[in-house]
DNA sequence: GCGAAATCGTTTGTATACGAACGATGGAGG
DNA sequence: CCTCCATCGTTCGTATACAAACGATTTCGC
């Protein structure tokens, strides 16, 4: 008896099909959700994690930067690139902490606060087209099961 | 009559929690991806990318550049780099399409095809343990959700 | 045929992503 | 007090990721 399903592979193991791999399958969501990220956060020019690293920020107010990433998921090297960036661009602030003299204190400007307050709606309107492909119950179990392999 | 679940909030829009959104979640989940990637792959010492490039060859036999990219959705800079890192480690070969000179032809090289035949088992363990955390219904289910967000 | 449009592979510039190593500082323990 | 160890922020090197522009080539429309 031949094996139907497997067809003319002779070896014990299942196919390595790329397309069924959880991790491509998650790389080309991640960059499903960037191109949609970049079409649709309209005037603030942001990237995703210039967005987040403001929205943590207005939740937080005052935040040393290693202690932004932990909250954002970026290691201290990537914090680096994205915070000279945003300084850059005038939308937070930087002070030496007063109480330990190896961090930094992050903090809004007034043009970070509403740049980012403006954008949240955009951030949401984001997830929910990257979802647009599943109906009200399949986004909860999604959302449920991705966040139990983070 | 307070609401209760949105505490202190007056607007009408829901709370933008950066823990919540698919774009988050789904960077997360692939970081913890390419981390257990390079835990698992062993002396073969190949990238995600690198990975995938080889198995697609592998399947194909003989392709151009630019469809290899398609295939394993890279776009046209970023297989630039991916295939001149293969070539300088001798694993593909190189030559001109001779029925379109636009196009190069891509192949495995023998210590290619050796390098990925041994990587392929590994490449299984690597997305099983990425879905650790699930149980066999879970990771169908996830998977399928997964795909139709592509 | 022939001019326009599309495709192929390349290069440049910007932005993640992270390992590794570094100097400076802080905390813990003897 | 003083040594060991951890943490903080930085820098360097490598590897994605992609927009944009490019020259060379092929195909399409008429």
């Amino acid at each position: 008896m031949k094996r139907v399903a497997t067809a003319r592979r002779d070896d014990a193991g299942p196919a390595y099909v790329l397309e069924d791999q959880v991790g491509h399958l998650l790389r080309r969501a991640h960059q499903r959700h960037a191109a949609i990220f970049q079409d649709m956060i309209g005037d603030a020019q942001l990237t995703p994690l210039q967005f987040a690293a403001l929205v943590k920020l207005h939740d937080l107010g005052e935040v040393s930067q290693n202690e932004l990433g932990r909250r954002t998921a970026m290691d201290a090297a990537t914090m680096q690139g994205v915070i000279k960036r945003l300084l850059a661009r005038g939308l937070i602030d930087r002070k030496p902490d007063a109480e330990d003299r190896r961090r930094v204190v992050l903090s809004l400007t007034g043009d970070g606060r509403s740049l980012i307050a403006a954008a949240m709606p955009d951030g949401h309107a984001i997830s929910d087209e990257t979802l647009a492909g599943l109906d009200e119950a399949e986004r909860r179990a999604f959302l449920a099961l991705l966040k139990r392999l983070t």
